[in-house]
DNA sequence: TTGAAAGCGCTAACAA
DNA sequence: TTGTTAGCGCTTTCAA
């Protein structure tokens, strides 16, 4: 049997009350507390997480929902909320959706009612379901915006400026842009990036969509090198890394016969070959404002009072990029 | 206030623990069982986990803790737990302990009160330290073995076994190895793959160790291209792209130079350029398998036998090995 | 400063 | 089959 404030008091010879005073900061004489802290310790006594959230109404707990782990983007908002979490002693409920509107509507409804907040990374699901499922109270959307509903986000209008006028810079003129998921949040903050450019000295050619995959970015390679293009921008480093290894196998050079760009700034933009020049989004952080934002610890702003935070967005270059051909 | 139990008794004119009994399985007419459903369904009643846990002394919950979520190989094995763990409703608290043994230490004190077993993946403590720290009822090593708990590991040495087998019959005789953090299970069991070979007609040169990641790899390239060998082994795949990347810029064309061979087969093993071959580990099947051996799901086996689940190697074959230069 | 007692939401005896 | 009741482990009134 495990120990419970009962085991502690009966061995400090106090009351549970003062028992749990004493260890969670209520007023106690100091000689009390030091007692009862040592007995807490020496029988190893663990609060019982449940039976506190059950009277407190807070459960010291968060609910974390992306759609995939094993996409590095998401990897890495995970890792900035859990290393946080740690911090501020919060335990974190982890739901991978696979990409399933449904199950993250489903994660939404189990954890809302069993955490303290609820932390959504780039959600699938549409602006109203998402509206209609979660408690604007307390949930916080990461990487992606919906009016009602607290958010922190990247700047991608401008990185994706960043990123053009860094290939306008090098002497592109014709620069490809091989689109992500039709219809998603992302999809059209990148194009809005990309707008205000197109006319001007600088023709934008559109590629078409391709899944968010390093398949999909194989598949662009092709469409890519059919274009008149001098550069690509890619949705995002993984469609980038399918791009430069199809580019690779039909014998064009990166960047001499065509430079590349990817989106994120993952771990992996820095391995690929050659290193990929990326728009780096802060996605470790983003994940730990985030859970300040549930937790009423950013500040000022809380989630409750529907913050909008956008991180800013910064170029990495690296060799992916260069000038265009002569 | 959100809805209890209470509430949706009050609604369907039943007592709670008609409810209770009519929503958890509890022998109750069909007529009062269909009711209740339906007025828990419109009121959108969910059940308090922690007040349940409190209790039947299960949460429905349990832990993974993962050494750290960036790295792919156990971004792989928590998909595989959460996978399994969405199928059979079961709430998954993450901790990612940044490498940090001390951290995975207090990881296993928190999560071993407040869950219903704990999945420790590849940890990072020693021995006696896991088994002074961990429950061996409700633990289940995941990609590490420890005397005394249960675990489920792959066939590493097989796994070595396959590789070096597959250079050698490319005609390769002089293989170096770039081993991994010295004094980890997975080292010496690699170490212990390699063991079966070294004499005969083949000859292991080992260039010592580096940090698992992709910089080791790169460190550990010109040391490679320092020593008589014409194919490497490398610790895992990170490595091998470190590799891959270093021996590139060196001007060493793999695999006609050099045959590189990395393990785990993460995802950005097809990525690399060439595509690496690599020993496949079952990462999600490992994951999941821990996952039912805690809950008492995977058969006749569980946790608190002290199972012992092996999991058979595959090496792939991709464009990173070759026959060695002429 | 301390203790006794109530009760968070739920399930599991025990009766009816 | 159903309702009543007693807690699970904890915090928090309310008195002392």
């Amino acid at each position: 049997m495990r120990t419970t404030v009962q085991d502690v008091a009966r061995a400090a010879g106090v009351s549970v009350s003062t028992v749990s005073r004493a260890l969670t900061g209520g007023s106690v004489s100091p000689a009390t507390r030091e007692a009862v802290v040592a007995v807490a310790h020496r029988l190893g006594y663990q609060p019982n997480r449940a039976a506190r959230g059950l009277i407190t109404g807070r459960t010291g707990n968060l609910g974390l929902i992306v759609p995939d782990l094993r996409n590095p983007f998401f990897a890495d908002v995970a890792k900035g909320v859990t290393a946080r979490a740690r911090a501020v002693d919060c335990g974190v409920f982890i739901s991978d959706t696979d990409e399933d509107p449904v199950a993250e509507l489903e994660a939404i409804a189990t954890l809302r009612h069993n955490t303290d907040g609820i932390l959504l990374c780039s959600p699938r699901a549409k602006d109203a379901e998402l509206l209609a499922a979660a408690d604007p109270q307390n949930t916080v959307l990461l990487h992606r915006r919906v009016p009602g509903l607290s958010s922190v986000v990247a700047d991608i209008v401008d990185g994706t400026r960043q990123a053009v006028q860094h290939l306008r810079a090098l002497g592109h003129r014709r620069i490809a842009y091989v689109s992500g998921p039709e219809d998603s949040w992302a999809t059209r903050q990148r194009l809005a990036g990309l707008a205000t450019f197109d006319g001007d000295d600088l023709e934008i050619l559109p590629i078409g969509s391709v899944a968010p995959t390093f398949d999909g970015g194989v598949l662009a390679g092709d469409l890519v090198l059919a274009a008149p293009a001098t550069a690509v921008l890619a949705y995002n480093d993984l469609v980038a890394m399918g791009l430069l290894h199809r580019l690779a196998a039909r014998g064009a050079v990166v960047p001499d016969r065509l430079s590349v760009v990817g989106y994120d700034d993952v771990s992996l933009a820095g391995m690929s070959h050659p290193p990929l020049t990326s728009v780096s989004v802060p996605k470790d952080r983003a994940g730990a404002i985030g859970l300040d934002l549930l937790l009423g610890r950013a500040g000022s702003m809380t989630a409750a009072q529907g913050a909008e935070v956008i991180l800013p967005t910064t170029l990495v270059v690296r060799a992916s990029s260069g000038e265009p051909p002569a």
